[in-house]
DNA sequence: CCTTTCAGTTAGTTA
DNA sequence: TAACTAAGTGAAAGG
């Protein structure tokens, strides 16, 4: 990793590196005392104060703030840069896109560290239980909503009304809709669902059940599940990953055997 | 501002300082080769690559790849730190928090740089052109939207049906109801003000009419609006400013004669 | 404190 | 490319 660190640098020694930072693509990081304009789809200012500038190697531009998770300030990525280095007291680096028209300039009255490298970050990352594993989970094994459940297609094209997560039937003949969210179902899930139920109920004479499957049920949501007659299933992300974790167990040992 | 900047620090050095700062909520950064694992609402693994790593002084976190704007991981504000150096061979960063119960750690197998510091921000941030300064403007200047139109007052409440932006009448006497928005108008906002205007219409029997006033209107609302019966008026940010510069430098003259 | 809505949302997916 | 939708959304506003 080629690395330039520089306590208090001069101005113009700055300006050089960041001319040389933006020309080969490289990470950058200024800590130091500055003002922030932006002009685009809002405006907005921020007086001087104590800050961490990122410039990533994709052109990006976050402003940090010493609190906060948010950026202040930032410009996403593959946008243009460029460093003004005029008057010996200010440094001011702007970061131009269009479509839309937005820019973002940041005046440096100090610069207590910089920071310029390469980095290189091959590494996979991997999110878990999403809703998608949660349906895999189901469908692996759907006593996880109820004993006796049998998924018979993965998504059943309603047209205009979307899509069902797993249409299913139940033990008793009935044909079941089972929505699945990752998070605590709301008021907007359980009318999602009435919507596919009656779109199928046009279609087909044979009793309907709808279920919502989540790790909770918003309370606001608890009287239309009621009122819309469906039925909810609570179901933790943390089940999921067992069925998942013992389907791929169970997968492998097959694989061996 | 105190400052700690060390290229390469060794494991041992490098932990003692994140205690340091831990204990007095320093900000803190690494450059490093990392792996990092999440476990909370979701969980996740990125493999080992290089990265950068910040620790705010409340207690966020955040992970950036080389590359786009948003953090491969994070822990919002207030979280608890802890450094566990074992073996030289790793170093790793723990942030948890409670409600929800959710942890990030981070193992460094490299630090490249590490820097550590108090940032001091006071500076004012202001967001201009917010949906709020544009019915400022236009209750300023109601020519913004329309010749004639005078508004009755700023918000009515409609109870459950929500709150208009603005209520006026128009030259000829027809009620207007006016919905500001700051970004382009979407559907929802057309069946938004629709909602608003049939409320209205069950407490009088004056002729309402319906506008919309924003930047720009998304093309799959255009069929809404015409079936809707409602008007879309174009309003550029920037009018709004040049209304509300005027308007200050108008009250600022008042001040001074 | 809980719920709802908004965001300079960003980011991914699909028509 | 444009429109739609989800996010470990986060943050603000309202009840």
């Amino acid at each position: 990793m080629s690395l330039y660190v520089k306590v208090k640098p001069p101005f113009r020694e700055a300006a050089e590196e960041l001319e040389r930072a933006f020309r080969t693509r490289s990470f950058v990081l200024v800590i130091g005392t500055c003002k922030v304009d932006y002009e685009g789809r809002a405006s907005s200012t921020l007086d001087l104060g104590e800050r961490l500038v990122i410039i990533k190697q994709d052109g990006s531009v976050l402003v940090h703030r010493p609190v906060g998770y948010e950026p202040v300030n930032w410009q996403p990525p593959k946008c243009m840069l460029k460093v003004n280095f005029e008057d010996s007291d200010s440094l001011t680096v702007t970061a131009a896109r269009l479509e839309p028209r937005e820019t973002v300039s940041m005046e440096f009255r100090d610069i207590a560290v910089m920071a310029t490298c390469n980095l290189k970050d091959a590494g996979e990352f991997a999110l878990h239980v999403t809703e998608a594993q949660m349906k895999e989970a189901i469908l692996a094994v759907p006593e996880l909503v109820e004993q006796g459940l049998r998924p018979l297609q993965e998504e059943k094209s309603l047209g205009e009304a979307g899509f069902t997560d797993i249409y299913a039937e139940d033990s008793a003949g009935n044909l079941v809709v089972v929505e699945i969210k990752r998070n605590p179902a709301t008021k907007g899930s359980l009318t999602q669902l009435k919507r596919y139920i009656d779109t199928i109920r046009k279609r087909t004479d044979r009793p309907i059940r709808g279920i919502v499957v989540a790790p909770d049920l918003r309370k606001s949501a608890q009287p239309l599940l009621h009122k819309l007659q469906l039925e909810y299933v609570m179901l933790p992300p943390e089940r999921c990953l067992v069925v998942l974790k013992g389907r791929k167990e169970t997968k492998l040992s097959e694989f061996l055997s």
